[in-house]
DNA sequence: TTGACAAATGCAACTTAGTTGCATATAATA
DNA sequence: TATTATATGCAACTAAGTTGCATTTGTCAA
């Protein structure tokens, strides 16, 4: 019987509460911003690591919306992203509809769906004026 | 009335040609292996200009699957894709339910939605052995 | 409490996707 | 076939992310 021993290291508590307080997905940066700020010089592999840490534990989903990088948020119920193209916002909006599509594709398709991403890109209601 | 000369290069023909044989989205590597097979020695600041072109011409659309690249493919009516975590294939899915939630989110959140993503990840028919 | 050791971090160097500026080549048109 | 805007090539660059290896640091048991 192996144990594994998961070590509790400043930068990991540091980013584990930015990624509880943030709203929206962050990036790579503005986790290193944030250490900074908090007096953590954390190396840039490292904060990949932590991430990839997070992620392996199911502790964090890895998002991208088609900007050449990630961004990760704290698990949570599964739900979808309105990306403003202007303001570069990103709100959240529940997930209430796909499940009877991932049923109707294993039935058509054969295919098992394990995951989904849906994003709706457009211009949100403060950007419209 | 100014006039924009477009010429038609051995290069974006190539990459057209390929485009509307693939099945699948394909990325500039695989773009540029086609073109060296015809022989063509394309230069891949090359390939992206050309696809850029052909992107900002409304040829083609431009696809990411969270592998830190893009994919191409010509454009067609719009669909989605089942993305197979094992052997890496992509299958389309057409789309015939996201207008309704588009015109849901604009009443409810008063986001206007110009675009959107909806990617099924999991294991294709044949990889389920 | 302290010593051992696995786990975590830092550093340097690397990879891969994509971009930019500028010089040169080439397809279209007259 | 000469002109010229458009397309391409080259070199150098950026930004995100990765890898190997040496060093540091939490954790736990004695």
């Amino acid at each position: 019987m192996t144990q594994t021993i998961i070590k509790n290291t400043p930068a990991r508590s540091a980013v584990s509460k930015f990624l509880s307080t943030s709203q929206t997905p962050v990036d790579i940066e503005q986790i290193i911003i944030y250490l900074r700020s908090k007096k953590l010089n954390t190396n840039k592999v490292t904060v990949y690591r932590i991430m990839d840490f997070f992620y392996k534990n199911d502790l964090i989903d890895k998002l991208e919306f088609g900007e050449g990088k990630f961004r990760y948020e704290i698990k949570k119920d599964h739900h979808h992203h309105l990306i403003c193209s202007k303001c570069g916002g990103v709100t959240d909006i529940p997930d209430n509809f796909t499940h009877s599509f991932e049923k109707e594709i294993k039935d058509k398709k054969g295919f098992l769906v394990k995951s989904h991403s849906l994003e709706f890109f457009g211009v949100c209601k403060k950007c419209q004026n």
